[in-house]
DNA sequence: ATAATATATGCGTCATTCTGCATATATAAT
DNA sequence: ATTATATATGCAGAATGACGCATATATTAT
C-alpha cells in the first residue's frame, strides 16, 4: 500500500463540489464544454479552468472535433471505483 | 452514479499529503497517536489536527484504551478501493 | 478579411485550509 | 494533591484554491 501519496492530486481534484458535478454529468459519456456548461450552470470560464484541472490530474482526457472539445473520463474503472466510495460512506 | 457530490468531503480529506502519510502508516492497523506522530515526523497537534479531519470525514474511527487513544480505517474496503486508484493513475 | 461561435488563459480578490505555538483536557502513577 | 504522559483545542499567520471578469486563441462560415 505503498505511494498513496502519490494520489494527493487526484483527490484533491475529486474534492470540489463542482468538479464531482461535472464528473457526473460526464459518466461514461463524452460532453463538450458548452453541453457541460449548460448542465452545470456555470460560467464557461469556470468550467474550462475545472476542465483543466481534470485534465492534467489525468482524470479526464480530450478529443476535439472541429471547434468542439470533447471531454471524457479517461479510464472508467474510475466510475467503479466511486461506486465503492459511495458504497463505503452514505 | 447519483451522489457523488456527497463524497466531496471524503476526497477533500484524502487530498492532503500528511493525512495520506497518516492512512498509509494505519494500513489496516491501530496505530495511537504517538506511534502516529513518530512515524510522520509531524508535531503532535499537527497529528490530532488530521486525525480529527479523518474522524469527522469517518474514514477512521477511535478507541481509548486508558491514556492511549487508538485510531483505525473505519472500513477496510476503503483500502482495496485505494489500492484500485493505485492501479489507474500509477 | 471579417464575423461568429467554441474554448482557454490571466489576473485580482475572497474564502478556505494548513501549520506552529501555546494551552487545555484526560488518564495514570506516586 | 501532584506529577507525568497522552491527546485535544484555540488562535494567528501563511499558503492555497475558487471565482468573476476581461481577454486571448481556435475553428468555421460568409
Amino acid at each position: 500500500m505503498a505511494d498513496v501519496i502519490g494520489l494527493q492530486i487526484i483527490f484533491q481534484t475529486l474534492g470540489e463540489a463542482n468538479r464531482l458535478k461535472i464528473i457526473e454529468f460526464i459518466g461514461d459519456k463524452e460532453r463538450s464544454v458548452t453541453e457541460i456548461v449548460e448542465a452545470t450552470g456555470l460560467s464557461q470560464p469556470l468550467v474550462s479552468h475545472h476542465l483543466r484541472m481534470l485534465r492534467e490530474a489525468r482524470i479526464m482526457e480530450t478529443q476535439r472535433e472541429g471547434p468542439f472539445v470533447y471531454y471524457r473520463i479517461r479510464d472508467q474503472r474510475l466510475l467503479e471505483a466511486l461506486k465503492v466510495f459511495l458504497e463505503i460512506f452514505n
